[in-house]
DNA sequence: CTTGTACCCTGACCGC
DNA sequence: TGCGGTCAGGGTACAA
């Protein structure tokens, strides 16, 4: 479950292995990983040949910048994971590799994905470029500040949560930290967005920040599948305040977290702390 | 425009 | 030991 923080320790996981390398070939065995547009054919002629110039994220996506205006832009979504090596690096970890990009080092840069929710595709960097438009603030960039989070919730009777969950209204996160930021926030997930105060659209920035720039320091939370680059493990799980942590007690008041449902997800959060 | 729901996919887990 | 049911959730499509 990559959220924000997960995908950037990936970024920098990679940036210094693929900056600069040229993508010399391309295998993809499992066809339905390529996202549509594109279909296997069209990526490979798309990315093949071609050099990686950098490597960035905006919200959950992994963004290999190549030369020639053209971007491979990577969905994660639920299981997927890199390694890099010059034959795969862990074997018993990587069970369902996907596809294999080899690099102009003798390296290959390996995508795998047990449930192929993820995926990669090819587009012009103009296109992306109008794509990103849509996408909310990223919330760790010096201009997301308290004023920008009001405007996104302002009127909205949709529940806080949910709408933090809208990548169209702030970037990157996920039912992760989502949760575990209205908890440190204070906040009831269940709020209708519109009716937090200007104090509490506040603290729920300032704990958006904190809980991200922790759990980054942290390389991430590995709950379930996630890892960084050549399996590699996140810490940020031993400091979840509520996510997964039904009928335990709140770290903070000692009050059983309970579990909840909105929007077909499940939310965490301490009935006391959060009322 | 907003809001809600179904779908994709596999493996872990649970109860029997 | 097996077996069926449920759940995990990001992004997208689509309906109301």
């Amino acid at each position: 479950m990559p959220e924000l923080p997960e995908v950037e320790t990936i970024r920098r996981d990679l940036a210094p292995e693929l900056a600069g390398r040229r993508i010399t070939a391309v295998r993809i065995h499992q066809a339905d990983i390529v996202l549509s547009p594109d279909d296997p054919g069209s990526f490979t002629a798309a990315v093949r040949g071609r050099r990686i110039e950098q490597v960035d994220r905006r919200a959950k996506y992994l963004l290999l910048r190549l030369e020639g205006d053209a971007v491979l832009q990577v969905q994660l979504r639920m299981t997927g994971r890199f390694a890099v090596g010059e034959t795969l690096p862990d074997p018993e970890e990587f069970t369902h590799v996907a596809a294999e990009l080899d690099l102009d080092d003798g390296r290959t840069l390996f995508y795998d994905d047990v449930r192929r929710l993820g995926g990669l595709r090819s587009m012009d960097a103009s296109v992306w470029e109008a794509r990103a438009a849509q996408l909310g603030p990223e919330p760790l960039e010096a201009a997301f500040g308290p004023d920008v989070l009001s405007r996104q919730l302002s009127g909205r009777k949709a529940p806080v949560k949910n709408l933090l969950l809208d990548q169209r209204r702030v970037a990157g996160l996920g039912n992760i930290y989502a949760a575990e930021a209205l908890h440190r926030a204070g906040i009831d997930p269940r709020r209708a967005g519109g009716s937090l105060s200007r104090t509490e659209v506040e603290a729920l920035h300032d704990a958006i920040r904190e809980t991200l720039e922790e759990a980054l320091q942290a390389a991430g939370t590995t709950f379930r599948n996630y890892r960084a680059v050549n399996g590699r493990s996140g810490r940020f799980q031993s400091r979840l305040r509520v996510y997964g942590r039904e009928g335990e007690s709140c770290r903070r008041c000692g009050e059983t977290v309970v579990r909840i449902v909105q929007a077909g997800r499940s939310t965490f959060l301490c009935p006391a702390c959060q009322a």
